[in-house]
DNA sequence: CTTGAAAGCCCTGAGGT
DNA sequence: ACCTCAGGGCTTTCAAG
């Protein structure tokens, strides 16, 4: 279990990962050996999965971003397991959720423009067997794009 | 502009953001001096936008997550600027998409539980002026969340 | 744009309260 | 569970090729 100590830790974090042992341990009236040994644990299980950068997408030029819905025709069991391996060679997509509603998945999709979108759906995407339907929704701007976990909850 | 190596430095940094800067210039032949430089560079640019880690959602106690599609009733530029403001303020939402399609915006959104996700939209989201059709759709499995930028394109 | 070295700070672990 | 303290490694900078 993570006490609030641990949760004012991940938000700091959650906010800028470069942030030193010393600077995080300063900030909650602590040293850093506790600190230190919190994050340890804190990675050790699991609760922090990785560290990572945000990258601007615009800047290396993927302009085009949408989602996409799909439907699948054949809902057995290992008709599924097998779209949902198919899934995770393409590259194109860097989200996927399978989600009750009218449709079975949501795909989060970046390319360059909208000739590599088209090739995404007509060549990649559609190439799979057991697609039904597919409707995309593109992203014309990100309102909101905020770290991780809602600060409310840490 | 970034070039070839910059693109392998965002790439190592975006898999794993506590490499060091040792690490990165022996994986690409280099000394620490230009690799130091260049991370200098890309974040001075704003090709990183942010260090961060990822949190395990389930771990604390994030245990639904769903996708809110929302269409306004009012397409006047003072009701959406109105309504983007006010989709900055709900924590629970954590990522906002303006998009084209039968509805005005897509909202990710990460709750406890079932209770409090109608507590959001009957609270909160409801609350705020101009809201018209709202559609959920709840996520039963993430079935690919891949760091953000596809490795083809770096 | 590269190298190599040097100073300073940080991480990290041992031992004590 | 926290603090003090010290060793070793890393970042960061600078002079020079």
């Amino acid at each position: 279990m993570v006490d609030k100590i641990d949760k004012q830790i991940l938000r700091l974090l959650q906010l800028d990962a470069k942030k030193t042992t010393k600077e995080i341990a300063a900030a909650l009236g602590l040293t850093t050996t506790p600190v230190h040994e919190r994050i340890k644990k804190l990675e050790r299980e699991g609760y922090i999965q990785q560290y990572s950068i945000r990258i601007d997408r615009k800047k290396v030029g993927l302009m085009m971003m949408a989602f996409c819905s799909v439907s699948l025709k054949n809902h057995e069991r290992s008709f599924i397991e097998k779209f949902e391996r198919d899934i995770q060679m393409l590259d194109e997509v860097i989200d996927c959720y399978h989600i009750g509603g009218m449709f079975d998945y949501l795909l989060k999709v970046l390319v360059p423009n909208m000739d590599e979108y088209q090739r995404f759906i007509s060549k990649k995407l559609a190439d799979l067997d057991n697609i039904g339907t597919v409707q995309s929704s593109f992203v014309m701007s990100e309102i909101k794009h905020s770290t991780q976990i809602p600060n409310q909850f840490l």
